[in-house]
DNA sequence: AGCAAGTTAGTTAGTGTTTACTAACTTTTT
DNA sequence: AAAAAGTTAGTAAACACTAACTAACTTGCT
């Protein structure tokens, strides 16, 4: 896959939309008035809308591949390695909000200010409990107290997330009640004591 | 917040027709046919489109937080409640796909096969990096053993998208390079041998 | 070098569809 | 009789996309 300058110009505008508003903001009109020329000239450069946003994938994962790569190529050691991915996928989100937009989008409520507050409201109140049961298990005894209990949080809140997440992607054909189970096993031996 | 019987059999129907292909597929039209009656019948029940998502939203957090609060009244210790809300959070979702639809949607793409199918191959190899780069440090011996490389690569990931969730619910507030080293501190900890 | 032919990249104007939503009226329930 | 819950018919706006045309380059031939 490669891409003309124009392309790359719409990929851009693309993202830029995306960024301030949320996928919803990427219309055809928009684009037009961005790039400050009509909308059928679009039509020039891409079949459709879909190439448009497939292009936009496509033409950051070459960039974050280039990225990882270099990484994987060094000769630091296996944990170095991972440090510097998430260092490197941490900075590259920074910079490129528009993709967290795309590929992380977790609600798609993004601009509807009424719906996403209650969203937001509930994934805090959940955050909330579970940081609070982490803590008793702290004083119990029975969670290890080497870590802060916001940070234990962040990691079960992410493994329910990705376990959910990959079931979905298998088209829900997956057992995520096994899936859990695993993760669970998991949990439990990284936190006790 | 009450429903009136009514209200809650719009919101069940919502909820199916998310649970088919995704929030786009909950329009007013789609929902009067399910529901087998006229566009206009809707607005008798509920004032517009937002509401209904909204009723969809509370209706179910009213259902989880009962099904929690039984967990964390009951008198097991601290681990074991965990242990209990995962298992409950998982059989929820398996229960009820179209939450994950709305609250845990990943990508705008669901149903548009093109853009799923590039979306999924992209969250497929970035996991299988991150597991051969956990294999080789178990190799090592650098990196713990007693878990699988699999288990702790759902882990890695889901810190990562949580810890990129928050930013963004922060409204890209928070400081996203600082709460990555965090937890990069905390995954360094729990995979350590 | 000069020029006809073709290509590229833009334009204006418009299409058909889908969207959420409303006005005005009727039926059903209480 | 009144209120609640439904109907038909329709609106304006937004959407992705297309047809038809044109200015400006590029190419190949003599």
């Amino acid at each position: 896959m490669t891409f003309t300058k124009r392309q790359i110009e719409i990929i851009d505008a693309s993202k830029d939309l995306i960024g301030e508003k949320g996928v919803q903001n990427l219309t055809i009109k928009n684009l037009a008035k961005k790039m400050s020329f009509s909308e059928p000239a679009l039509y020039r450069h891409f079949k459709d809308k879909t190439q448009i946003l497939k292009g936009l994938l496509l033409f950051h994962r070459e960039a974050i591949k280039n990225g990882i790569f270099k990484i994987l190529d060094s000769d630091k050691n296996a944990l170095e390695k991972i440090e510097a991915v998430l260092k490197f996928k941490f900075a590259h989100v920074e910079k490129n909000p528009a993709l967290v937009m795309v590929i992380f989008s977790e609600t798609s409520f993004q601009y509807c200010s009424v719906l996403s507050k209650v969203v937001r409201k509930i994934l805090d109140q959940r955050k909330k409990k579970i940081i609070s049961l982490i803590e008793s298990g702290q004083n119990e005894g029975s969670i290890r107290s080497d870590i802060n209990s916001e940070q234990l949080a962040t990691i079960v809140l992410g493994g329910i997330r990705t376990t959910i997440l990959s079931w979905r992607l298998s088209g829900f054909e997956s057992d995520l009640k096994a899936e859990g189970e695993k993760l669970w096993e998991t949990l439990e031996i990284l936190f006790k004591k």
